[in-house]
DNA sequence: ATGAAAGCGCTAACAG
DNA sequence: CTGTTAGCGCTTTCAT
């Protein structure tokens, strides 16, 4: 690897200059020239090591997500993805895996790295974000907020949604109206959830009795809602609050032939990848690569210097439904 | 942000010592103690950019694929994330799009940040990779080898299951079976395409009017099948070369009503999140974890000194069928 | 516009 | 076992 020394020696000029070179500083044409020829001819790559170290920060941000393996999350993180490359950062993207202790360290990373920000999916509201944000290192929350902090955010109205989805199953005929939502400490699990309990506190129906606690996960939403359909009294419907769960819920549904509308559907986000359209099912839509591009922009606003207060965008979801 | 010499100071000893101590090497209990305690009470985490540039490599690993949104290729992210993680190293995933200059771009950074190594499913087969090998970096070739250079490679046999299943269509009875396969560049687009080839040589098919370049994306399995069946003598089956391509083809077999097995259907890759099964389809099942986990495997073995020749890992795939 | 020189924070000889 | 010291490669005053 050729260094900024030795591209000088060969263009005859000092370090400096060709460090101007590359930074796009004021220097004369011809120097311009040969320090351009020198560095083609070294094959010369500035080091980013180097640079980072002298400078405290780098043109990197750090995106982190609870689960890889869920579209929601990867469309999102194309949206990041496309901002942040137009403005010359690039991303890594970590996968916490809900996990408190990985994301710790990937946090730690973000500032043992000096990366220029970071945008994080909470694993659970138990996430501390103050560390960064106390030594100067913006931080945009996606998706979820972490309690802890005044931290800028971005996400949608997940009780609205949660509530809207619901009703829209009330309105459709149905009554005992089941919940599947995901962890007990996840913001969107309990939201999503307080939304279909607000929408069912009209009834007689025992809130408890019919929802059910999960992981977000295709697994968890098979398990919930095998175990709901072997109440005594079974749900006539069920809100599922996202994606994946939906997916598993449907496969439970599908295998034991009660289809909707048979038992009633509604989803918090998109199946992924379907194929057989559901006709009689409602649905959230979420805006998941919007997200990631609003949160994005905020992250390089503070990144370049803005100090207005901290701000929360909400994003507004849309329902369909049969 | 504290270093090593305010903690020394803090400590009484050298800063060589504190450097010790977070570095595992000899040093005595109560100095230990010492620099443990007053590392607590300034906070202190080592700073890696600057222990990058001193030591000239980093704990770090970049993971760079084409398509982050494809199921396949986040589960193979897993698999490699889960291994590196295990050996103290983070990874960054890298999304090249398929585009040829957001992944040099990729490989640069991984250069100039000195990163230990790399794993890279390519765009396509003009990729170079020499550039990092030629400066020491360790490469692993995973799912699709780079045509340029002799680099370690895992992928799984891709012409073999092309045939395999095309052969499994011929033995259901299909005769005009199709193909649609990915992007004329790229390794594996060849390969399934030339397996199916393999299957069809001996009858009298029209390979080249029944085959279509396509692009691994669900639009485009719609696009393809949706031209197929358009043919004067459309198909009476498909073979499909990947698992997005097949969503998309199913999705147009649905709204033809002209599923599986009046239209016969093979994929190559599992379909993602499904929720009814479809019954009559064939399947070649890809070990896309484990991809995932012997490319980091044998990446590690790699940084740490491996100077073997180079090898390729051919994993197993198994086909299903109705 | 250009060069000299001082670090960014850490690690690895080298001495002791 | 411990301290001193010299860089890793780059950017950025400060002079010129």
């Amino acid at each position: 690897m050729a260094t900024i020394y030795e591209v000088a020696a060969m263009a005859g000029v000092s370090p400096a200059t060709v460090s101007r070179v590359f930074n796009g500083q004021r220097v004369s044409p011809e120097r311009v020239k040969a320090v351009r020829e020198a560095a083609d001819a070294l094959a010369f790559t500035p080091n980013r090591v180097a640079r980072t170290l002298r400078r405290q920060n780098s043109e990197v941000v750090a995106l982190v997500i609870p689960d890889i393996e869920n579209p929601f999350f990867t469309a999102l993180a194309r949206g990041v993805e496309d901002v942040a490359q137009a403005a010359g950062f690039s991303v890594v993207l970590c996968n916490s895996d809900g996990d408190h202790a990985k994301e710790e360290r990937y946090l730690d990373i973000s500032l043992s790295e000096n990366m220029a920000g970071v945008i994080i999916a909470a694993a659970d509201d138990h996430t501390h974000v103050r560390r960064l944000l106390d030594r100067g290192r913006p931080v945009v929350a996606v998706d979820r907020g972490p309690a802890d902090a005044q931290v800028d955010t971005v996400r949608v109205d997940n009780r609205g949604g949660g509530a809207a989805a619901t009703r829209e199953l009330l309105a459709r005929g149905y009554r005992r109206i089941a919940c599947i939502t995901g962890p007990e400490h996840v913001e969107t699990a309990i939201e999503r959830r307080a939304g279909w309990a607000q929408a069912m506190a009209g009834t007689d129906l025992d809130l408890d009795a019919y929802s059910r606690w999960s992981d977000f996960r295709v697994a968890g939403g098979r398990a919930a809602m095998t175990e709901l359909l072997e109440l005594p009294e079974p749900p006539d419907a069920v809100f599922v609050a996202n994606n994946l769960m939906s997916v598993g819920a449907l496969q439970v549904l599908v295998e034991q032939r009660r289809l909707p509308p048979e038992i009633g559907l509604a989803s918090f986000g998109d199946l992924p990848f379907s194929t057989f359209a559901v006709t009689d099912m409602t649905v959230v839509h979420l805006p998941a690569r919007n997200l990631g591009m609003t949160a994005a922009r905020m992250l390089l606003d503070r990144i370049s210097g803005d100090t207005e207060p901290v701000r929360t965008v909400v994003l507004s979801n849309s329902l369909t439904s049969p």
